[in-house]
DNA sequence: CAAAGATCGCTTTTT
DNA sequence: GCGATCTTTG
């Protein structure tokens, strides 16, 4: 180690204050961009270079893998070497690690698998078949929502009572749903958590053991952990080691995954003895931003008030922009981008687009197609979701794990080997009969074919069928055991399967669907020397939203969760009206509102420079449209720091251009009667014009000054020029009125 | 049993 | 307006 580094030159005092405490029980409560990341890292190589303590008995846990890799990487700045023994990680792959070393101690082996909510999901519709409960009735996908909710609250069947009919379906499904992971060897997400507690509460040996180890414990994110994760660091906390939890509760934004803000206030009643610093110096953003964000989190309650500040100067106006509808709303985001980008020299990667849903990506997606613009997307199933990596892995889950039930059930007749919905039943209820898994059955088909006792349960045609995949099976299992780079074994299973003949359908699908497989490979590849459990732990647990290209130079587009802890230059927020965010979901319940707000401070105060707040009168929902009215948020925000735009008749913009300006939400009463259909203003004549502004010519108008055509369209007798002004930005014209210029 | 066509039902956010 | 599920046909 290098203890010669200071690393605390640089610092403010409240951050020198929290990076120096001593082991204790420390609470940070830090701000947006008030350098909380900087205070984690530079703490944690304080300890190791100033305290000597060793890096095997330091805990860091964050919210995201992203995180963990961006902490990762910063201390290997700031040591000039990767620390070694340190535990990083996620909550969620902390609890996979212990699990795997306790199993002795646990009700499954260590080669559990983790199953997502897809896994999770056709697990519970097996119950619900097995159970002969109707469908139709008990949705698969409402069971598991009650199910997780239950698990968040670590409240197992037995804690349950049903009052209702229904409430009794749940339980039982649940309850059977339990019973049929166990028996998969498979934990889903809430289990690894909920296990990691019960393993803590049940052998006190083994909770003092990790208790002792990990002398301090450093938790990020804290605002968003819930009941189990909470739990977890009671537990480890038992032999008085050191807490030292970062967090701001205006960020909580997983209420719906069981988190719990409350949990920064039971910290300090459960540590009456703790230390609290508030980090309120933002480093990141402008006043302006700053003024909004507080105006939008201020009609919070309960929470611990703070004083943003900023040297950043007071920087630019935050742009609104309206427009009749949701496709126009995209168009305008991407057009702005890049005419910013040749105009102002903005570079791709520095702008955001943020929305409340994944859904909302799409309209932008095409937008920016249109605009010629490159981006990144983030999250929205884009790779792990597509069909054939699922496949893919399913096939290397049952390889690891025999008994994984929905692995087996999802690639049996993938690609189709004549074994049907029928046979799968036989072969589940053999097996069941049996007390063994279908994967057993499998494998001593396999094994023995004929001779097999299995053998005559079934026809001939179908149990040779059986015994064939069985076979492949046993000698991938074999391959996998004897130790064949990972690579070898999944392009063993890709020949054996002759997966490309079955997914490339020679369609232009098809091609990308192989391409999809070849990348799934691309990855295993890091894998070849650590082998398929550690292929299959990355797997279950770094998500697309952990899949961010970093050295691509455009705009990234990703919801407003996923940009928790980022930061841009330019920030563009969408689906600003009621019903979009807050989400229609939300609008009856006032904690959840509260989180509405918080997701959309988050949104505010990733940006640095440039804030574009828009929204769009009518949305395209199930196909047809629904008519919007303007986010009650957005009232909030005081008029002087913005701009408005758009949504004005074309004849209104040329004439008032300063009424937009002075007129403030505040004053709204929505619906207003000339709000929510676009209309032109009505013209007098309709007559062919000529075009006088096509794209790229420069023009100059009185008031804005100079500017570039980015488009220009004929209609109703009159030609509408979009223009970008050097000075304001963005302006949709009529050229009959706005009297322009043409700049040679 | 598999592929192609018809119909239903639903959209929040993610480890 | 999409994907998952049901229905029909070969």
């Amino acid at each position: 180690m290098i203890p010669n580094i200071d690393f605390l030159s640089g610092l403010n005092d409240q951050q020198k204050q929290a990076v120096t405490a001593e082991l204790g029980h420390v609470l940070v409560l830090a701000g947006p961009g008030s350098g909380k990341t900087r205070v984690l890292t530079h703490r944690i190589a304080y300890l190791i270079t100033q305290m000597y303590l060793p890096p095997s008995n330091i805990l860091a846990v964050t919210f995201t893998n992203k995180a963990a890799r961006v902490m990762e990487n910063r201390l290997e700045n700031l040591l000039g070497q990767k620390p070694e023994g340190i535990w990083l990680g996620t909550f969620h792959s902390i609890c996979a690690r212990i699990l795997r070393r306790e199993a002795e101690h646990l009700g499954f082996t260590s080669n559990f698998v983790i199953y997502d909510d897809d896994d999770q999901q056709s697990l519970i519709k097996t119950a619900i078949r097995e159970m002969n409960i109707d469908e139709k009735m008990f949705r698969p996908a409402s069971i598991r929502s009650v199910i997780s909710a239950a698990k968040n609250n670590m409240q197992t069947p037995d804690d349950l009572t049903s009052r209702t009919y229904r409430e009794e379906v749940n339980l039982r499904v649940y309850r059977r749903y339990q019973e049929l992971l166990r028996a998969s060897n498979a934990l889903d997400f809430d289990d690894l958590l909920n296990e990691a507690v019960n393993l803590f509460a049940a052998n006190p040996a083994v909770r003092d053991r990790y208790s002792r180890r990990f002398r301090e414990v450093l938790v990020d994110e804290f605002q968003d952990t819930n009941t189990a994760q909470y739990q977890i660091l009671r537990h480890l906390g038992i032999t008085g080691n050191s807490l030292f939890v970062v967090g701001d509760e205006d960020q909580s934004i997983y209420r719906w995954r069981g988190a719990d803000y409350r949990n920064v206030q039971s910290f300090e009643r459960d540590y009456p003895d703790s230390k609290k610093i508030l980090l309120e110096q933002n480093y990141r953003s402008t006043q302006m931003v700053l003024d909004a964000a507080r105006a939008v989190i201020d009609h919070n309650i309960n929470r611990t008030p703070k004083r943003l500040f900023s040297d950043n100067g007071r920087g630019e106006t935050i742009t609104v922009y309206e427009s009749v509808d949701d496709k126009t709303e995209a168009e305008y985001v991407a057009e702005t981008i890049r005419n910013n980008i040749n105009v102002k020299q903005w570079k791709g990667s520095q702008v955001a687009v943020m929305y409340r849903t994944n859904a909302q990506s799409r309209l932008l997606e095409e937008s920016f197609l249109k605009a010629n613009l490159p981006y990144r997307l983030v999250g929205a199933q884009r790779f792990y979701g597509r069909r054939e990596v699922k496949d893919i892995i399913a096939y290397l889950r049952l390889v690891y794990n025999p008994s994984d039930e929905v692995s087996l059930a999802r690639v049996i007749n993938v690609p189709t080997r004549g074994i049907g919905d029928k046979t799968v039943a036989a072969l589940q209820q053999h097996a069941h009969d049996l007390g063994i898994s279908s994967g057993e059955v499998l494998a001593g088909l396999g094994r023995q074919g004929q001779e097999s006792p299995h053998f005559p349960n079934f026809t001939a045609r179908v149990a040779n069928g059986l015994a064939d995949f069985g076979a492949n099976l046993i000698s991938w299992r074999d391959a996998n055991t004897k130790g064949i780079p990972l690579t070898q074994l999944v392009q063993r299973i890709l020949d054996d399967i002759r997966y490309e003949d079955y997914i490339d359908d020679r369609t232009e699908e098809g091609h990308q669907r192989w391409e999809n497989v070849l990348e799934l490979m691309k990855i295993a590849l890091e894998f070849d020397d650590r082998g398929l459990d550690e292929f299959l732990e990355r797997l279950a647990l770094v998500s697309d939203q952990d899949t961010l290209a970093e050295d691509v130079e455009a705009p990234t587009l990703l919801t407003l969760h996923a940009a928790k802890g980022l930061e841009f230059p330019v920030v563009f927020i969408t689906g600003l009206d009621d019903g979009v965010l807050p989400h229609s979901r939300s609008l009856d319940d006032p904690e959840e509102m509260a989180e509405e707000r918080r997701l959309l401070y988050v949104g505010i105060t990733r940006a640095k420079d440039r804030l574009y707040l828009t929204r769009a009168d009518r949305r395209s929902g199930y196909g047809s449209y629904e008519n919007c009215s303007p986010s009650r948020f957005l009232k909030d925000i005081p008029s002087q720091l913005v701009l408005r735009q758009g949504l004005i008749a074309p004849t209104r913009v040329g004439r008032s251009p300063f009424k937009q300006r002075t007129e403030s939400y505040a004053n709204w009463t929505t619906p207003s009667p000339s709000y929510g259909t676009f209309r032109p203003a009505p013209r007098q004549q309709k007559q062919q014009v000529e075009q006088r502004f096509p794209a790229n010519c420069r023009v100059k108008h009185e008031v804005w000054g100079e500017g570039l055509v980015v488009k220009s369209v004929l209609e109703d007798g009159d030609e509408t020029v979009d223009v970008f002004f050097d000075t304001v930005g963005f302006k949709r014209l009529a050229a009959s009125l706005a009297r322009l210029e043409i700049v040679p």
